[in-house]
DNA sequence: CAATAACCGAGACGGTACGTCGCGTCTTGAA
DNA sequence: TTCAAGACGCGACGTACCGTCTCGGTTATTG
């Protein structure tokens, strides 16, 4: 999915790719990324360290991949005519992945990562947070429609809203994430973004 | 400054301890966090690598130190008696020092490694990040005594919804982080603060 | 030519087959035997590695042939009836051979090889090297019956009175390989084999 | 004795060192030289790898060395009075040496080795050899003013013609090398060398 | 006013992992 | 079947740094 070179990928060992993907997944769980070894993953996969070169530039892509591999493609929420409902179940969704042990380590280690090599961000955020960003934005667009958010919003900063207090708080630890922060922050933000009454209409 | 134990603090070789702090700043300018070595460092500050790992743990913290070091210490904020443009003022602030070459790196550098050293991510928030938050936090304080913030709102979580959208926005480099975006931060987020319109009081 | 086996000469590719044992030569040449490769061979010569390891159980062997298909046959020795003269000619010969650019690399990368090889060794010998020493064996037995060499004297012995001088100072470059030193080593060795001197007898 | 450069050899630790010639001589001894490897070497003595490199640029210098140490240094030669007689001893010593399991493995070990590489030649020929031609050259030189030499003779010649056949045979391994055939060889070379009979005087 | 104990620079040490090279085997698709 | 091409598991390379450990050589009191 996000191997820079392809140089012959009919050639490629599945077998091997699969080990591969599969050993990251479980090292970093055992032992964190920072520990994370390209020899260890070689070890626990049954495969000579070439291979995992050969395929992938760097540490922080190989993770990127194995956790793309870990989480199924991005499903649309769900649309019950409440935005404010809605959206406190999108955030409440992300606190929760955001604090599941499976989830946490890996996203901490890639958002680090990403700081220190801005090739990986950028894969990062185009394969996993973008896609993820997209439906929310696209569930306020509908809510834009139906005057539920006021027409001059502009929806990426919206989005930024909602999303980022909650990711603020998970990444800087200053306190837990609950699922009442999930909803108070979805209650601020989308006050933030209701159209001005006006007299004679109902919200 | 933040070291833990003092030794003895009398016999510290105060010369060596400015050259190693000048020597972190340069070389994390230079090559990165990432490529940044103890013994670069001590080869930089023409001193013993014990000497280094006599006064530090580990490298996150000699960088927190030396980082540290770099900033002044906070002050207090500006009261103009409008909030909105007081709050405007901050985070155009946090968006230049963000994006100064001065201080990118290191924040980056801190934040990356706080991700995978829980005992570093305290020492960061408690030193740097805290403090800067907490005069941000005592200005909503007075606006909320003034009226211009709702009785019942969280200033943790109020903070959170100013700061937050700007931070992930740096962090994940999802789009660039200009002072219009903190203008429009800044309003969005007080709007959802402001106390509901009563019949008869004015704003 | 001397490889072991031949699994299926009729399907074997001489173009193949002449293509590596020009690309041996110029590596060789090029880069001296130890930091030969046999990736390095099959790219020269493009040809599959398979081809080569089909065909040649190691890289000695695989020199050893490329070096035999540089020499042609041994040719017979000239006999002028004075056998002093024609080992001066010989062991000059062998001399400047020794010194050759061409020869030496590969002569001393087959010596040296020969010493972890025992296998190489044999072949080495029995196909370069005995056949050579051979033809000085017959000459010297020729003047073994003319009276000009000691009945008694073991012709392998006599040969290597000869040849052993000029081979260890070449191996172990202990001064310098001229075509004088080989005229004073047959000197010597032909006098050590002469026959003992008989009254009324001219030699 | 034969590292090149010497950082600051106060501070070596001797520990290593002797650790590190020890498990030279052992694991050459168990897997020959072509399978050694720094690797193992450094296991074996229970050091890290560093530590060999800092001290020897290559592995032939190291088995030189820890060859060397095997090695007592050289004892001057018996002088009998009868050179034949004497050469016979060195000759026989020479070959059994040569066929020692102790020695045979470095000696071709060596040998081999300074075929690819001139430096190791030198060093190799210079420590160990050199010496030890020269207290036969000795010998010979007693026995030139004895008038059992010629006068004429070069000795490094002489030495030559005593050892080269020895030598070759050895090398080569065109035959076994038995005392027998040292004896052999002591007496042709010193027949060659023996001044030519002047009437009235007696060898 | 020595002495004595810390800190200091320097850098060797036992290790771990790196990223690369080349081995010899195996697989694929074309001729 | 052989061949060119090259991926594969593997083992070793030589290097970079880690954090620890001596070394002498300053300090800087303190008995």
């Amino acid at each position: 999915m996000s191997e820079g070179k392809t140089p012959d990928a009919g050639r490629r060992s599945e077998r091997s790719h699969q080990a591969i993907l599969k050993a990251v997944v479980e090292l970093v769980g055992e032992m964190g990324y920072g520990r994370l070894t390209i020899e260890a993953i070689a070890a626990r996969a049954g495969v000579g360290k070439q291979t995992i070169y050969r395929w992938w530039p760097n540490k922080g892509l190989l993770v990127l991949d194995a956790f793309a591999a870990l989480m199924g493609d991005t499903a649309p929420l769900p649309d019950t005519g409440d935005v404010v409902a809605d959206m406190k179940l999108v955030l409440r969704a992300t606190a929760a992945e955001l604090c599941s042990p499976r989830f946490e380590v890996p996203s901490r280690a890639l958002t680090a990562e990403s700081q220190l090599d801005p090739a990986l961000a950028k894969q990062f955020v185009d394969t996993l947070l973008r896609p993820s960003l997209e439906v929310t934005k696209e569930r306020l667009r509908v809510a834009q429609r139906a005057g539920q958010v006021a027409a001059g919003v502009d929806l990426d900063v919206a989005v930024e809203l909602l999303v980022g207090p909650l990711f603020h708080r998970w990444l800087l630890r200053t306190a837990p994430l609950t699922p009442e922060y999930a909803d108070t922050v979805a209650e601020y933000a989308l006050a933030a973004l209701r159209p001005p009454r006006t007299s004679g209409s109902a919200g």
